[in-house]
DNA sequence: ACGATAATCAACGCTTTGTCCATTATGATA
DNA sequence: TATCATAATGGACAAAGCGTTGATTATCGT
């Protein structure tokens, strides 16, 4: 971390990130080639070894400072204030915060949520979100029995809500972060019927 | 469909599929040769280029045969029928056939499913789900006031049993299609909070 | 200004690809 | 069963990408 002011490095590292978005954007995932991505960059392809070993390699270590942000996000969340602010109908700010910062990368997670993308990375925040979140609150209920099995209700609740977030991620992310935050928080603490007015 | 009786070419189609599969199995998806793949079959490479064009087109053609599968049996769901079943508790017939299926191509779903996977298939699995289903019952509800944009209780709904589908089998499908149903319609009618038994 | 090191350039052997061809083996059919 | 059609084989080809190397040049930090 200490190291790291070598501009020549960054400069290069730069170009190399620029170009790979532009190019996964263009042809996706599939048949990204190093000769590919240090043409575009404008880089010697020699280079581009010095600072990954692969394609795949890059990828991943993009992937890896998403998660580390996401994550220290998530970790803050309180689960008392979260259904706190939901039974006033306002929305919890951590959440917001987690959502701009989804936001912040958005062409990346568009790119690598999408249909071409990289089908680990959103079962990693997946992961995340049961363990951070719906986890939390299941293990909290004293543990009457289940109409269903907890690990289906786990896998309900966290695909739900993970699927709000990459349809705003997908179609656009027209709505403001306050504002999917306050979708989510609705459909999460009254359910899907009440949101649907049917009470 | 008439003119495929020729012995010959099933059965290296066959053997090519097995191996594809065991490679798949073993390496993921990543990195999949066509090299690879005739040598384990014990087949010429020469002849695997005279019954797809590429790696990618010959999954793409798995693929095909079982979305096609599934696109049928959905398209026979009766959602009358279906909320009639869920009211008496019982288990709709159409949706255990559904999951059956489901349970027959189990091998390849887990994997194209899984973290080394093809995000596009599930993608394609759940704009399914929404047409046939989830689709027709948010359209049928007189068009009420909703407490959130209909297309992210939509996302909800859709991404939530998918979910279940798909921890289903990820966790190694250990219940039967009828359990899973069972489980489905549970939730499906009455809500994750009553599945919780929290009323 | 100088030493360190990042980036370049050219070349290497290697693997896979997709496409040939001539030849052999096997299935369908009369 | 004999015959014709065609599927599969084996071998070769150029093209492309890979990962690495060594010598050289350019740029940075101090």
């Amino acid at each position: 971390m200490a190291d790291k002011i070598d501009r020549r490095q960054l400069k290069t590292k730069q170009a190399l990130r620029k170009a790979l978005m532009e190019l996964i954007e263009e042809k996706g995932m599939e048949g990204l080639t190093v000769t590919d991505i240090s043409t575009r960059a404008d880089v010697n392809r020699g280079t581009f070894y010095l600072h990954y070993r692969d394609v795949h390699d890059m990828v991943s270590q993009i992937k890896a400072e998403i998660l580390e942000a996401v994550d220290q996000l998530m970790q803050q969340v309180d689960i008392y204030e979260l259904r706190m602010c939901a039974a006033k109908e306002t929305t919890y700010p951590g959440m917001v915060r987690l959502i701009e910062e989804l936001e912040r990368n958005g062409d990346f997670l568009k790119i690598i949520l999408g249909p071409k993308g990289d089908p680990g990375f959103g079962m990693t925040l997946k992961a995340m979100i049961t363990k951070h979140i719906w986890g939390k609150m299941v293990s909290h209920q004293a543990m009457k029995e289940f109409l269903v099995p907890a690990e289906y209700l786990l896998a309900y609740t966290t695909s739900a809500n993970f699927g709000i977030l990459t349809h705003w991620i997908e179609s656009g992310m027209k709505q403001t972060p306050t504002e999917v935050a306050r979708i989510l928080m609705r459909i999460i603490y009254h359910g899907p019927m009440h949101a649907l007015n049917l009470d």
